[in-house]
RNA sequence: GCGCCUGUAGCUCAAUUGGAUAGAGCGCCGGCCUCCGAAGCCGGAGGUUAGGGGUUCAAUUCCCUUCAGGCGCACCA
């Protein structure tokens, strides 16, 4: 969009030279905006303001230079004006505007898209969470912004895969496994103690439960040490089921189900540790194999293998990063909880250190979520089994307004989720009042309709002669409103941050709803309902395609 | 003690990555349905951007510092 206008500085730059208007100097990056203010243009360059000390001259009169080398060299432009310290203001033309409401019509579901990614591969972990026990809410938040970003991502060009990566193996799978096993002989009238370190909550008497129903008293006979597997494997199975499920339920899909199991059974962690070795990243200190991570600005080396020859679970988390890069993505994203942070400087440090370019894993950390109930905090604990899972929320609050409380967020600072609040809260949730735009505008199609209007046969044939009509300052601003979606989005997927399609989509849902509030569509008038119904329908697509990415549906009745 | 994140309207959060007069929602006050959906619209009150210093034409944004909150600092996973 602000391409035509790009293409002007960089002649005028170029021109100014020529007349020796401007030194020779290094040309600062041309950056356009949008002002906050009607009265200060449709865009505005800050360029001359950046100029002004290099050339050792006034802004404005930098400012005035270029204005006069701009004038009259496009027809998009109506108007240029010097203002305040030395901005450069320009004015668009109502046909450039017009033309960019054509374009929504043009690309309809691609509006939006680009090849920022030129077709890359990435890949992106999230949730990842243990699995011995139900998703809580913390969680969510983590499922929403994975799953966005995927969708953000694949807009603007990237061939993305989701990927959850389970600790199926280690001490908190035997512990899963203890705690159902001891919950079984519970089931058989036997009065058992529950040490501090296993898992308490009711699901656990779930799952034991439904292995009596199975298998009945099949594990009473023998040592615990002969059936932990079987408990194992039940407990497990059974959890990563209603994991499935319930990310399901949040339209989360995830493209592999990655194991940490099979990483060790592959021998690919032994595979990931020669590499270290190999770039000589290893060294033996107190029995114990250490990587040398502080190399790559680690706060201290991080042990792989321990004094008892077991590995650590970083040596695991170091063989799958190696495994993601050797999958052939070009960008890795990982994000992680706050809680988790702490890992993010070893991480990076030892895929340097294996040899991979650094600055192809990004970590997203987001903050925690801190749960309230009636405004106490909960202490959330799956070991003890205090905590809300996921599930629940969904439940009482919906799907929709669940992920758009987690997508308004920036991921950087901490949301508290206050269940009660939330249950009253749903129907004042911002997410409606995007629904409802949607909905709104749905229905003034089918009222349009319902008077012989056939929309897509309208759309097709319009010409931008059909739309001068459209000059009212609210749809000016809604014109200009669609028009920034694209960069909107791009700017949305650079920085990595979904929350701002939530803030558009609003600000967008309400500058229509004070239009509808304004102007009828649907009147006697045939030309202005032409014109009306062209921009209303922009607007909708807009608005869904916003939500797409967002993963919320856009409901045509609600 | 060290490190990371945060501090913006009563509350929950934005702010075009350093730009012009810091904006929304909720809540509060006052208006608007004979009319395409009132889950909506219009108006009002509400701010020393935690405090202090610095960098420059320009700072909520960058640097230093103080204070406050969250999280992390294992041969645990």
């Amino acid at each position: 969009m602000k391409t035509v206008l790009l293409a002007l500085l960089e002649n005028a730059l170029a021109e100014a030279r020529e007349k020796g208007f401007l030194k020779d100097t290094e040309r600062p990056p041309l950056v356009l905006e949008v002002p906050k203010r009607e009265d200060q243009g449709d865009f505005a360059t800050t360029l001359a303001l950046s100029l002004a000390k290099t050339q050792k001259k006034a802004p404005r009169e930098v400012a005035a230079e270029l204005v006069s080398l701009l004038e009259g060299r496009s027809d998009a432009v109506q108007k240029i004006e010097v203002a305040g310290p030395g901005y450069i203001n320009f004015y668009m033309t109502q046909q450039f505007w017009l033309e960019s409401l054509l374009t929504v019509h043009r690309e309809r579901s691609n509006y939006g898209h680009c090849d920022l990614g030129e077709n890359k591969k990435v890949h992106i972990e999230f949730v990842s969470a243990n699995p011995t026990g139900p998703l809580h809410v913390a969680s969510g938040r983590s499922a929403a912004l994975g799953d966005a970003l995927g969708h953000l991502l694949t807009a603007v060009g990237y061939r993305v895969s989701r990927e959850y990566y389970l600790n199926d193996i280690g001490v908190q799978m035997t512990l899963l496994g203890r705690s159902t096993y001891l919950r079984y002989r519970e089931l058989f009238g036997e009065t058992v103690t529950l040490p501090e370190e296993s898992y308490q909550g009711d699901y656990i008497i779930d799952i034991a439960k439904k292995l009596k129903e199975r298998d009945g008293e099949a594990y009473l006979q023998g040592t615990e040490t002969k059936h932990l597997p079987v408990f194992i494997s039940y407990s497990y199975e059974t959890i990563i089921g209603w994991i499935r499920e319930v990310l399901d339920r949040f339209g989360v899909d995830f493209d592999t189900w990655f194991s940490e199991r099979e990483i060790h059974e592959k021998k690919e962690v032994d595979a990931a540790l020669a590499r270290l070795k190999s770039k000589g990243m290893l060294y033996q200190e107190e029995g114990a194999t250490w990587v040398s991570t502080t190399k790559y600005g680690d706060d201290k080396d991080r042990v792989v293998i321990k004094s008892d020859g077991r590995k650590t679970y970083f040596a695991s988390d170091v063989a799958y990063h190696r495994n993601k890069f050797e999958r052939g993505y070009d960008r890795v994203i990982n994000i992680l909880g706050a809680d988790h942070h702490g890992y993010v400087g070893r991480l990076k440090a030892v895929v340097a250190a294996m040899g991979y370019a650094p600055d192809r894993l990004t970590v997203i950390t987001h903050q925690l979520v801190n749960l309230l109930r009636e405004g106490v905090a909960v202490k959330m604990s799956k070991r003890a089994g205090d905590f809300v899972p996921l599930q629940e929320v969904i439940d009482e609050v919906g799907v929709d307004a669940t992920r758009f409380f987690f997508l308004m967020r920036r991921s950087d600072t901490a949301v508290d989720f206050d269940l009660e609040l939330a249950k009253k809260a749903s129907n004042e949730n911002p997410v409606y009042y995007v629904q409802y735009a949607y909905a709104r505008l749905c229905s003034i199609v089918r009222v349009a309709e319902e008077q012989g209007w056939d929309l897509s046969k309208t759309i097709q044939e319009t010409k931008l002669e059909d739309l001068r009509s459209l000059n009212l300052d609210e749809e000016r601003a809604l014109i200009k409103q669609l028009a920034q979606y694209p960069e909107m989005i791009r700017g949305a997927a650079e920085a990595l941050e979904p929350h701002r399609i939530t803030f558009y989509l609003q600000a967008l849902a309400g500058m229509l709803h004070s239009y509808y509030f304004k102007c009828r569509v649907v009147t006697e008038d045939r030309a202005q309902t032409h014109a009306r119904l062209v921009l209303i329908a922009a607007v909708r697509i807009v608005l869904k395609n916003g939500l797409d990415l967002l993963g919320i549906t856009a409901p045509e009745r609600m």
